[in-house]
DNA sequence: TTTTTTTGTTATGTTTGATAACTATTTGCC
DNA sequence: GGCAAATAGTTATCAAACATAACAAAAAAA
């Protein structure tokens, strides 16, 4: 979307008058710190800038790989889970189908991934994981154990598996 | 991106050999779950469902209010701390400035903000959350509380503060 | 057999996020 | 004071992520 000058006001509209007579007080601490108010016990906003923060580490830690989060786990799910189609994968990643297809145009062109006629359905995929993307698959998850090892660190003394229990549960609302 | 077809591989390929062998004494559970294999052990995974369906969650609950999460989060900000200037406002969110530029520039438009010229600093904004601002987030937060409400049941015996103290640790990596 | 559903696909659109470049202003430094 | 560097807001632009509609082939249900 290409904002237009006229979709922007320029005119600086004032509705409450500006309070800074708290800060006459306290020197209002000026560049420092914001108050984060009720964001501060939101669930969804921390959620979100963990997640953020954890795809980012994800991402340098595995950048050799060149495997974005769901390319890694659409080959590890292939590998548990060999002759599949495309919409059971799609399905457990929460991908939409039309974008999956082009997620695995990718991982097939890169050859780490093959596609075979589906024996009993002619219109179904059955996908497999290849040995080029077996092997890669097994370097990448062995770059990840430091990450998950990074994140255990982070959790003090929260089980790691409480942890995700108690995400799964929140995953399935 | 549109795809060509040149781009995407018609021939499929074929790594391993498929091996539907441990298939033969159980039978597949065919259209069954799939093994999540070690993704059902990563953080990352749960971390990013749990955070759509929050998500999912605070935009059906403020769905009347037409508030997306960073918008609702800017107008919470902009109450706790009237005067603070775009980039403040914008770091905390994590949202890059010229794209934080064209959010708050809806929520001008809506009369949910108004710009004031920074005294003593004549390049940058001074932001003040607008009457009616202040109303709609009144409105929005209430609203809001059972959506946390709603999350806090799915924590079991998890303490709502714990988690999201783990979640603040995770997220400063 | 006819209808409905499923699977993969294409095209397309929308939203979100990131980068580069520019202006105006302020700050730091000599 | 004067100049270089940094800061704030902005514009334009791009790329990635995500969503929807429509379709053909095949299978399943009626």
């Amino acid at each position: 979307m290409t904002l237009t000058p006229e979709a922007r006001p320029r005119v600086r509209r004032l509705g409450t008058k500006p309070r800074k007579a708290a800060a006459a007080v306290l020197p209002v601490s000026s560049p420092s710190k914001l108050d984060l108010a009720d964001l501060d016990g939101m669930l969804g906003y921390h959620l979100r800038r963990a997640q953020i923060a954890v795809f980012a580490d994800f991402m340098t830690t595995v950048a050799s790989s060149k495997l974005k989060p769901a390319e890694f786990s659409t080959l590890l799910l292939l590998q548990a889970n060999p002759g599949r189609k495309q919409a059971d994968i799609a399905g457990v990643l929460g991908i939409k189908r039309p974008n999956f297809v082009v997620m695995l145009a990718r991982l097939i062109e890169r050859g780490l991934v093959a596609q075979q006629q589906a024996e009993g359905d002619r219109r179904s995929s059955a996908l497999y994981i290849s040995e080029r993307g077996l092997a890669l698959l097994n370097r990448t998850r062995s770059l990840l154990e430091a990450h998950e090892a990074r994140l255990v660190l982070r959790l003090g003394r929260l089980d790691h598996t409480t942890l995700i229990n108690v995400l799964k549960s929140i995953a399935k609302s």
